[in-house]
RNA sequence: GGGCUUGUGGCCUAGCCUGGAUAAGGCGUUAGCCUCCUAAGUUAAUGAUCAGGGGUUCAAAUCCCCUCAAGCCCGCCA
C-alpha cells in the first residue's frame, strides 16, 4: 500500500511543479510524507517558497483528496498525511500470510557467510557474520529471490597443516563430553606453542602443504579428519544460532577439479600478470600497491587462488553473488573483486562488517583469547531459563526451557543485529545477559502480549476504523514492513529490520496502554482486535525474518 | 608512512549514502503506575558545543577539506 501511495503523491506532485526531483522525505511529526521541492523551485525562480508551497497545495490537493491523502502545508513544507483509507489498506495488508513478502525476481543468489577456518569453534566475532549473512538471506528469501547460502571452507590452509600436524605428533586426548570443534581448537592453540617453542617444526609444516596440494591421498585423509571433525561442530553451533547453509564448500574440491589450475592459466596470459619466479597480479590500474600472489615460488597456491575458482564456479551457477566478509578481508576482498573483473567474471558484492573485541582487546583462535558461540549461548540461555522461571513459575519446566531457548538466541542475535555493521563493538557479559528494553525479548514480549489478547478475545468480524493516535500510528508502521525489506535488499544493510521490528513492538506497546482492546465494544473492539492481529502477524513475520522465535507465551 | 572504517547526553545505539521543520530510542539516576487485555511492560523528570576547526548552501549530525582519537589492513598466512 506504502508503495503505491507514494508514488501517486510523487506522479501528482511532478505534474503539478514540473521538476522530476520532487524532494520526498519522511513527515516526521508533521506527517506521513513531506515535499521540500518549494525551496528547489524558489531559489531558482527567486520567489517566496511559502507562497510557492501553497499554489503546488491548490494544484495537488483536489486528486490527492480523491486518493484518501491530505495535503497540508507549514511554510515551504507541503505535508500528506494519509487517511482512514490508507490506514484500512495498510492493516489489511498487514494480516496476510508472509506478510512483507515482494514479488518474486528473475535470477538466482548466492551468499556466503561466516566461512571461518576450520581451526576451531565458532567465537563471537564470527557470528556477527552469521548473523548479518542469515538475516541478509532471510530478508532476500522474502524479497522473492531465489537463493543458496554457502559456507567456503577452507580445508587446505597452513592452520590446518599445522591442526593435522598437532594431531600426528601431541597426543591430546579429547576431554569427557567436549565438542569435537573445541577439541580441535585445543590441538590447535598447542601445536602453534609447540612451533613457537621449535622453529624446525615449519619445515614439517610447509611439508604437509605440499603434499595437500600435490593430492597426497593421506595426507588429504589426515586434513580431512581434522577439518570434518571441526567442521561437524561449527554446523552444530549454527544450528543453534538458527543460521543454517544449504551448502558447504570444500576449498580443496577446486584443486582436485583442475579448476584452480585452468584459472591460474588464464590469469597467465593477462598482462596485468607477473612470473618473476612466483605468479602474481598487478593491479596497479585499481589503486593497488602491491601484487596479488596467487602462486609461491615452491609452486604451491596460496589461498587467493582458489578462492578465484570458487568465484569463477559461483559465477556459473548465480547472477549475483554476496559475501559477508570481516573488516579485516577489505584488501583482499577488493583485489579478488578487481582480479575478478579482469577476467570478465562476475564480480562478488561484498558486505564488510567491523570487528568484535574483548575488553582486554582482539579475540584470536590461535592464542586460545576468546569467547565462544557456544559458551555464549550456554550462559544467555541459563540466564533466560532464570527469568522465564521467576515470571511463569507455574509453567512445566519443558515449557521454560523452550521458551529460554528461544529468549536466548533471539538475545544473541538480536544484539549482533541492531548494530550497524560497519561500527565495531566491544563484547561485554552484562550487556549480552541484559534482556533490557531494545531487546530480542522485548519483541517477542510484545508478540506475545498479542496472542494472549487474541487467545482470550474468540471470534470476531474484522472492521478497519481507526481513530485514536495509538491506532493510527501502529497500522502506518505496520504498513511500512514492505519498505523495509526493500530497503534492506537494496543497501544489505540488515540493522533497518532489528530497528523496525523495535519501533512495531513499541508502537504496540503503547496502543496496549492508552486503547483497551477487550473492554471495548462493538465495532471498535472488532477494529482494535483486527489491529491486534495484524501487529502479532507483522511481529512474527519480522522475528522470524531475523532468525528469532515468534513464541506465543513466555 | 599509506589505505579503509568509526567518533552523536555519564554509557550504548538510530539518524548520515538520497541536506530541510524542536537531533530519536535504550541503559543509568530520580519520582510514579499491577482489585485494569502477561510489569521481559509503562508514565514523567534528568541529561547533547552531533570529536575539533574550516568550507559549500536559503538550510549541515548529514556533503567537501584539514586536524585529533580509536579499530582494522598494508604476508610467497588465511
Amino acid at each position: 500500500m506504502y508503495f503505491t501511495t507514494y508514488s501517486t503523491i510523487e506522479t501528482i506532485l511532478r505534474e503539478a511543479t514540473g521538476e522530476e526531483n520532487v524532494l520526498l522525505t519522511g513527515g516526521g511529526d508533521h506527517a506521513d510524507l513531506a515535499s521540500t521541492v518549494a525551496f528547489a523551485m524558489a531559489k531558482r525562480e527567486k520567489k517566496n517558497p511559502a507562497a510557492l508551497a501553497a499554489q503546488i497545495k491548490a494544484a495537488i490537493e483536489g486528486p490527492l483528496a480523491e486518493k484518501g491523502v491530505i495535503v497540508t502545508t507549514i511554510g515551504p513544507y507541503i505535508n500528506f498525511v494519509f487517511g482512514p483509507s490508507y490506514v484500512a489498506s495498510a492493516v489489511q495488508d498487514a494480516l496476510g500470510e508472509g506478510y512483507g513478502a515482494l514479488p518474486l525476481r528473475d535470477g538466482k543468489v548466492c551468499i556466503e557467510h561466516t566461512s571461518a577456518n576450520p581451526n576451531g569453534p565458532l567465537h563471537v566475532g564470527h557470528i556477527r557474520n552469521s548473523v548479518i549473512g542469515d538475516t541478509l538471506a532471510r530478508v532476500f528469501r522474502k524479497a522473492g529471490f531465489d537463493l543458496e547460502v554457502q559456507y567456503y571452507l577452507n580445508d587446505m590452509g597452513r592452520q590446518i597443516a599445522i591442526v593435522s600436524w598437532g594431531f600426528d605428533h601431541l597426543e591430546i586426548p579429547q576431554n569427557e563430553g567436549e565438542k569435537d570443534d573445541h577439541y580441535v581448537a585445543r590441538v590447535y592453540v598447542a601445536a602453534n606453542r609447540a612451533i613457537t617453542a621449535d622453529e624446525s617444526i615449519k619445515a614439517e609444516i610447509d611439508r604437509r602443504m605440499g603434499l595437500i596440494e600435490q593430492g597426497d591421498p593421506e595426507m588429504v585423509e589426515k586434513f580431512r579428519r581434522a577439518v570434518s571433525l571441526c567442521a561437524e561442530g561449527i554446523k552444530a553451533t549454527l544450528a543453534r544460532l538458527n543460521t543454517p547453509h544449504d551448502r558447504f564448500v570444500w576449498e580443496s574440491s577446486f584443486v582436485q577439479d583442475g579448476s584452480m589450475a585452468a584459472i591460474l592459466e588464464r590469469i597467465e596470459a593477462l598482462p596485468e600478470a607477473s612470473h618473476d619466479g612466483i605468479l602474481a597480479v598487478d593491479l596497479a590500474a585499481f589503486g593497488f600497491e602491491k601484487e596479488y600472489v596467487l602462486r609461491r615460488s615452491d609452486g604451491t597456491s596460496v589461498y587467493a587462488a582458489r578462492d578465484l575458482a570458487y568465484h569463477h564456479w559461483k559465477g556459473d551457477h548465480f547472477d549475483r553473488l554476496i559475501n559477508v566478509l570481516g573488516a579485516d578481508h577489505k584488501l583482499i576482498g577488493a583485489q579478488l573483486q578487481a582480479t575478478m573483473e579482469l577476467l570478465g567474471e562476475t564480480v562478488p558484492e561484498i558486505v564488510f562488517f567491523e570487528f568484535v573485541s574483548l575488553p582486554e582487546g582482539s579475540m584470536s583462535t590461535r592464542a586460545g583469547k576468546f569467547v565462544s558461540a557456544d559458551q555464549l549461548i550456554d550462559e544467555v540461555t541459563e540466564k533466560a531459563f532464570d527469568e522465564v522461571t521467576v515470571r511463569r513459575p507455574e509453567l512445566p519446566e519443558e515449557e521454560r526451557r523452550s521458551i529460554a531457548a528461544a529468549v536466548a538466541v533471539g538475545a544473541v542475535r538480536y544484539d549482533i543485529v541492531r548494530v550497524s555493521q560497519e561500527k565495531s563493538t566491544v563484547f561485554d557479559w552484562k550487556t549480552a545477559l541484559d534482556f533490557e528494553r531494545q531487546s530480542a525479548p522485548y519483541v517477542q514480549y510484545s508478540h506475545a502480549r498479542a496472542c494472549s489478547i487474541l487467545d482470550k478475545a474468540g471470534d470476531f468480524e474484522p472492521a478497519f476504523t481507526y481513530t485514536t493516535e495509538a491506532e493510527c500510528a501502529l497500522a502506518k508502521h505496520l504498513g511500512l514492513f514492505p519498505v523495509v525489506i526493500r530497503t534492506i535488499v537494496d543497501e544489505l544493510r540488515p540493522h533497518h529490520l532489528a530497528i523496525y521490528a523495535r519501533e512495531c513492538a513499541d508502537l504496540f506497546n503503547a496502543f496496549y496502554h492508552q486503547d483497551p482492546v477487550l473492554k471495548a465494544e462493538g465495532e471498535i473492539r472488532n477494529a482494535r482486535l483486527t489491529l491486534v492481529k495484524a501487529a502479532q502477524n507483522t511481529l512474527k513475520e519480522a522475528l522470524e525474518t531475523l532468525g528469532i522465535d515468534a513464541v506465543r507465551s513466555m
